[in-house]
RNA sequence: GGGCGCGUAGCUCAGUUGGUUAGAGCGCUACGUUGACAUCGUAGAGGUCACAGGUUCGAGUCCUGUCGCGCCCACCA
């Protein structure tokens, strides 16, 4: 005897050591020689590595588990299936929390130094760096762990090198001094991608600069000064002018060019010039000209051969080139005083409201403070032109497909990639520089040199800065198997097949590990991209820890189960579609998978206390004795394999779920089960009973199978307990079972119209018994006219559902005997007919229905006369009149519904 | 300023190339302790598919416009 199941699904008591027995017996590890000796075809995801400080979000839950899924589906259909994980050390995010940790302790970075600092990061990643892996283990995922990956550790940082080194060689890393987004909170240069636009209620300064010398035509100071007007949103960086541009073709300014203007403050004479780039229609048609502070102002005063004067401190305060009064302000101080000192000057002119849009850093908010320096850049162009040719071609295809456009536009207008970081947690530049005096050498090389090779000296340094986390992201598909090493790895998993992300990275990382596959590897990284959306509360926020709107998973984990938070997620998750959740309301929002988890379990715990044998017979050799219901099951389950299988393939995760749910719950538990319950009874027919008991292991195996990669738990611990089939192999773990196909439960036509027009009539006799009151336990007899051949095979054999489902006694065929009754017809045209008299009290329904009928008529008749009056239609409003008029037909509608059943018991 | 997406039941959403009577879960109503499951069963109510036009034998689905919501990109200071 079996042990028993409980009633109700405790996850709790299963999850853990079924995780453990996979994880122990090996499934999750993927083996490359079975892949290179060609005995398997890969499947190979790659996470996308969430940052090592990070902590499991919804976000998490969500693509997890559509990796997950994908990866067990293929595992099934005999991939040899490689979901490979890891963790991103995170440059920016991860120092500011250490940053954080430190400053608690009352020490700053500075007071620490570079390398007690960056111990103590790694101190941090090596306690809690885990954390987030372990988590996955919770929700089920099948990783494989013996290829766990972090992109500081050595190999990867050997395979970044590695690239800074070919890159550099192949021209396409160069250093310059060019404007980069600054963020002057965490003192480093950000990529174009890493500042993040905001709308911002701005305002727009018109500042009145003076002439150095007296000009006709322009309005004056009080003193006699003529004077322009520049529109700016941040004055302060009025400090830094170094010029004033005009449109060429504005007649206003013609005659200004190559005049000059007196800075107000800074009282320095700087030239009025003429660009094309200034937009006459904008502001005053003068536009100030700040090159250190500006990448526009840069260029025009590039193009005009103007010196950059840098005015900020990296800390966004104004340096000593400001006058002294100026000097040491922070930059929203500074912009107060310099307006202040324009009013009291009598040269602001106004300030207008202006909205607009200003980077912030993408880490911690803080404004961007458009920089001069010198910075590391990757030359893009060569790198995007393949990327967009392989998505042209179809190399890489996107889910949805509109996201496609969106890369390609990004590519198409690439701009080159900023990737020094002024941090100490990173991968550190390697380039050294020759501290000899008049050597100056630079050193790019893949080992550390220990002396110069221009002039043998030995005063290298380093260069202080790391590079851009994404850096080594961008590698993530191949460094992660050994690359630069032509490893076997490499060979039987690169390149992988599916990428699972959210749409917010497809610049910072799927493009970039696109060209970085094509660049190293000649090959696209991966065939699919499935873009997933965002999941949002239930305002449409998107949840987020300082919104304090996240649902944790782990704590919906202990709920419901990982089965039942994987449920709700994957049958939530339309085509590219946001995912809603209510963080308030754990219970309402995955009711869905806790709900269906405890069927499933029941299900199978029917199964488990029927079926008396520890062995069932193969379906094939029950064949002949198999009844309408038997095939009938058999046959939708090819269907449902179909749909799910297709539905995979196609990405549409809610509606594999779907059919999944609704074969088991809607055709299987509510139907086949109820309907064998009899033949599994002690005392049944031994060979209706077998037919059953076949059919039913069959039936659950097969489920089971399709529902694995979604609800892994359950489904292994029910599949564990099924009995055998004599005479069939089977896998020692539904993990690693064989995936159900179609083919493998043919359809049979006969048996599902039989069984459907059977469904039918039981679905028609409850909804008449229901509608005229007829207590559940009281039996009635059933007139059956105008029989179809469907019918009348699935009355031959199934008969015994109809009595017990329908609580039907008598069954008669012919006309209706006249007496009093209810009646319907099936969609088939078969007419239905239960006798009444004697079942229900027939006066009191025909009493109760003549009342009805008394009231709706009288309210009928009251719109009726209110429509007839044209008082009414001519002065009320028009949709009060159409909302009467529609009443008066629901009225008319439910009258005659009612007069023909109070007729029909006359 | 460009580009994209969304608007279907009280709520959250499906609806794949246009095709019977527009579906699901939750919620709601009535009845039900039938030995798998009350995290359940049976039945039911609830929809002008945002709005206005158009194409078509036929439109939730295709086209145009309007309104509302959201996202992405962009160097008008």
């Amino acid at each position: 005897m079996r042990e028993p199941l409980s009633p109700q699904y405790d996850p709790g008591a299963i999850e853990t050591p079924l995780y453990r027995l996979w994880e122990a017996r090996g499934y999750f590890q993927a083996r490359a020689g079975a892949v290179r000796a060609g005995r398997a075809d890969p499947y190979v995801i790659v996470i996308p590595p969430p940052n090592v400080t990070a902590v499991l979000h919804m976000g998490h839950g969500l693509n997890n588990t559509i990796q997950d899924v994908l990866t067990r589906w293929q595992r099934m259909r005999g991939r040899e299936a490689l979901y490979l994980p890891g963790t991103d050390h995170a440059g920016i995010a991860t120092q500011n929390v250490v940053e954080r940790i430190v400053a608690a302790e009352g020490r700053t970075r500075a007071e620490l130094g570079r390398e007690a600092f960056v111990e103590r990061v790694w101190q941090f990643v090596d306690e809690t760096g885990p954390t987030i892996l372990q988590q996955l283990r919770a929700i089920g995922c099948s990783c494989d762990w013996s290829r766990t990956r972090f992109t500081l550790e050595p190999a990867l940082s050997r395979a970044v090198r590695e690239v800074f080194v070919q890159l550099y060689e192949k021209g396409l890393i160069y250093r310059g001094n060019y404007i980069i987004n600054w963020c002057p909170r965490c003192l480093t240069a950000l990529s174009d991608e890493e500042a993040e636009g905001e709308p911002t209620q701005g305002r727009l300064y018109h500042l009145r600069y003076p002439l150095a010398d007296p000009a006709p035509g322009l309005p004056t100071l009080p003193d006699g000064r003529a004077y322009v007007v520049v529109a700016t949103t941040r004055p302060e960086t009025m400090l830094g002018d170094t010029a004033v541009a005009v449109h060429p073709d504005d007649e206003r300014y013609r005659a200004l060019v190559g005049r000059d203007v007196l800075l107000p403050l800074a009282e320095r004479r700087i030239p009025i010039v003429a660009d094309a780039f200034v937009d006459r229609e904008f502001g005053t048609g003068a536009v100030k000209i700040t090159p250190a502070h500006d990448p526009n102002d840069f260029e025009m005063a590039r193009r005009h051969g103007i010196a950059p004067l840098d005015i900020m401190t990296p800390e966004a305060h104004l340096n000593d080139a400001v006058p002294e009064p100026f000097r040491g302000l922070e930059r929203f101080a500074a912009r107060k005083a310099v307006v202040e000192a324009f009013r009291a000057a009598g040269l602001l002119e106004k300030i207008d409201d202006h909205a607009h849009t200003l980077p912030h850093c993408y880490r911690c908010d803080t404004i961007v403070e458009p920089r001069l320096s010198d910075q590391w850049f990757v030359r893009m162009a060569p790198l995007a032109a393949p990327a967009l040719a392989a998505a042209r071609a179809g190399q890489v295809r996107f889910t949805p497909e509109r996201h496609a456009r969106v890369y390609e536009h990004w590519l198409e207008n690439i701009r080159d990639w900023c990737i020094s970081r002024q941090l100490w947690w990173g991968h550190r530049i390697p380039v050294f520089y020759c501290g000899t005096e008049g050597c100056g050498a630079m050193i790019v090389a893949r080992e550390d040199p220990t002396s110069c090779p221009e002039c043998g000296g030995g005063a290298l340094t380093q260069d202080p800065d790391v590079l851009d986390t994404w850096f080594s992201s961008w590698l993530w598909p191949f460094s992660t198997l050994g690359w630069p090493d032509e490893t076997e790895d490499l060979a039987a998993f690169y390149p992988s097949h599916t990428l699972v992300t959210a749409p917010e990275i497809l610049f910072f990382w799927v493009a970039r590990m696109i060209m970085a596959g094509l660049e190293f590897r000649d090959r696209v990284p991966f065939q699919d991209v499935y873009l997933t959306g965002t999941v949002r509360d239930m305002e449409g926020r998107k949840m987020s820890k300082s919104l304090g709107n996240g649902i944790d998973p782990l704590e919906v984990v202990k709920l419901y189960g990982a089965d039942a938070l994987r449920y709700t997620v994957i049958s939530s998750v339309g085509l590219g579609t946001d995912v809603r959740m209510d963080p308030n309301d754990l219970e309402t929002t995955f009711s869905v998978g806790r709900n269906f988890s405890n069927k499933v379990w029941n299900a199978g715990r029917f199964a488990l206390m029927n079926v008396a044998a520890d062995e069932v017979a193969p379906v094939a050799a029950v064949a002949p004795s198999l009844e309408l219901a038997d095939r009938w099951i058999l046959s939708r389950l090819g269907v449902a394999a179909q749909e799910i299988g297709r539905n995979l393939e196609t990405f549409r995760f809610h509606e594999a779920a779907e059919s999944a749910y609704h074969f088991f719950w809607g055709e299987l538990a509510d139907w086949y089960l109820e309907v064998i319950k009899p033949r599994v009874q002690p005392g049944a027919a031994p060979v209706s009973r077998a037919a059953a008991e076949t059919t039913l292991v069959a039936t659950l195996d097969g489920i089971l199978r399709l529902l694995h990669p979604v609800m892994p738990f359950i489904t292994e611990a029910l599949w564990q307990r099924l009995p055998r089939v004599s005479g069939a192999a089977r896998s020692e773990s539904i993990m690693i079972a064989a995936w159900p196909e179609a083919a493998d439960y043919p359809r049979d036509a006969d048996a599902e119209a039989q069984f459907g027009e059977l469904m039918d009539l039981i679905g028609t006799v409850r909804a008449l018994r229901s509608e005229y009151g007829i207590a559940p336990a009281t039996p009635v007899a059933l007139i059956l006219s105008n029989v179809s051949a469907a019918l009348e095979a699935a009355l031959a054999r199934e008969e015994h559902a109809l009595r017990r489902l329908a609580r039907v006694g008598e069954i008669r065929h012919g006309s209706q005997d006249g007496g009093a009754g209810a009646h319907a017809v099936l969609p088939s045209g078969v007419e239905v007919f239960l006798p009444l008299a004697g079942v229900i009290d027939l006066d009191r329904e025909r009493e109760r229905l003549a009342r009805e009928l008394e009231r709706l008529d009288g309210q009928l008749r009251g719109t009726v006369a209110k429509l007839a009056n044209e008082q009414f239609t001519a002065r009320a409003p028009a949709d009060v009149v159409a909302r009467e008029r529609e009443k008066a037909d629901s009225y008319r509608e439910q009258r005659d519904r009612l007069a023909t059943k109070l007729a029909g018991l006359s």
